[in-house]
DNA sequence: ATTATCTATAGATCTATAGATAATGC
DNA sequence: ATTATCTATAGATCTATAGATAATGC
């Protein structure tokens, strides 16, 4: 069955595709198609107040004013009424751009784990070893974490991302954890798999499960680091981070250092497409 | 300036104290002293429905269904009414036990912290090496966050811990966080020190700070991990992220299967008082 | 004519307080 | 008399929709 439902200004819900005439198109895995991310042209009834961010477009403003105020105060605590208050427009302009509070948090989600998952998708096939593709793409992950611009990760720790509407964003992230858990288990040195103890009685629970869970607990940790001290300095962070996960996996000493040289420069070799 | 306020069935507000009298005092710093963790006799006004938890006093009851929601929606998409509604009173009652409902998660959040920072406070000046008191410092609050009732850590992660009057929460938080950066200095082997770069220009962020992060972060990662997969096998992953931690710090193979198991015989020792 | 805003508001909350009430305890 | 509930409600939200309006574009 296809639901079609005329907004008041001409944004219209047609099944899963959400339009939006100036603020580009909504499409239904969240991602946006913004044909004026662009200073906005001075086209429809002037704003009652001068733009805070007139180098963006009116969209554009929206989600970034909305990453501020959902990374701060939380999805719930945050109004639409506080949205367009920093954006500088009225509470019911921000419904001609988005059709719901939740669905500029699914745009924020998905452009988030977004990059990642292209990466995870070039490195899954590129040439190099299991553990040199792994480093490239903890390396990349949490380096786009440590610099997001609000510090959006902390949106994944959201309660609200277990909304039926952000499911196609936990697929996402699903798929991400997949290649991690994939690369891991070809990473993982002799000594450390045999620590980890029944090693994996194929099917059910295996250590190695629990070392993926922690690998990738170690990424996102950059993510409350940040929240906690802002100023950190993200290069040594996001180094200390990476020799943390190859220590972790049996990889110290010069043989670490090789691995993360190696995946530093498989990195700046990708093609441009994987590049987001 | 003391404010003095009486609440409509005899709950006061006097200074920082809260009291709410069959419920017990709370006190400023958010700890609770109840008279009755046992079934609640049946004084007072009957109930229009039946206790679903009569086994716990009213104030139990009520803590206990907070910790469900909030973990499960956050603090903000939590209303006073849908907490009273799994207890089994009207949404007005909770006020005769609690003055608001951030009081609710204050008394959650410090019972939840309070049991790592006694045990801390014990292996701060325990008989034992640094690095064996950081395991069992590491083991001690991962397990307790691995088997804690809803996974209640999961509220460390709400963004309303910022608020002005969870700060005695903050500052246990921030305590507990020191203690394991000093064990943590005292547990670096010197290859992994070396490896950190600018060994620490005394005052600045070094390279130590950062494995703090590191460490505090894989403790944690617990949370999200159970959050993800309930089901895990709480004993596994307890011991693979201590076996993780010590392992970033240097420690492996056989060196750290005996810091393990000294950590174990430190924590069994340990005097009843240290014991929550 | 199209676009992007605006004003106004319906209807549904939500927190906390006031004060009544129905038990038990003394 | 004390306790722990109840009913009722004030007052402040908050989301989303309806429809008017002030620009530009053709």
């Amino acid at each position: 069955m296809i639901h079609k439902h005329h907004r008041p200004s001409g944004a219209v819900v047609f099944g899963d595709l959400d339009l939006a005439p100036r603020g580009g198109v909504v499409w239904h895995d969240g991602s946006v198609t913004d044909h004026a991310v662009q200073p906005r042209a001075e086209r429809g009834r002037p704003r009652a107040a001068a733009a805070h961010r007139p180098d963006l477009s009116a969209t554009e403003q929206i989600l970034d004013a909305a990453a501020q105020l959902f990374v701060e105060r939380g999805f719930a605590a945050t109004s639409t009424r506080a949205i367009a208050d920093r954006v500088g427009i009225r509470q019911a302009s921000l419904y001609y751009h988005f059709p719901s509070k939740e669905q500029i948090l699914k745009v924020l989600l998905m452009r988030t784990v977004e990059p990642s998952t292209r990466v995870a998708a070039y490195l899954d096939a590129a040439p190099a070893s299991a553990v040199v593709r792994l480093a490239a793409l903890i390396s990349f992950d949490t380096d786009q974490l440590a610099r997001s611009a609000h510090n959006l990760g902390t949106l994944y720790f959201l309660p609200e991302i277990r909304n039926d509407l952000l499911e196609p964003f936990r697929i996402e992230r699903a798929r991400l954890r997949d290649t991690y858990a994939a690369l891991i288990a070809a990473s993982v040195e002799a000594e450390v798999r045999a620590d980890l103890g029944p090693a994996g009685s194929a099917g059910s629970e295996s250590g190695l499960d629990y070392l993926v869970d922690v690998v990738f607990g170690l990424v996102e940790s950059v993510i409350a680091i940040r929240a906690d001290r802002p100023d950190e300095d993200a290069d040594a962070l996001v180094a200390t981070i990476l020799y943390s996960c190859l220590r972790v996996l049996g990889h110290d000493g010069a043989g670490g250092r090789r691995i993360t040289e190696h995946a530093r420069e498989l990195l700046e070799a990708r093609p441009a497409e994987s590049i987001p």
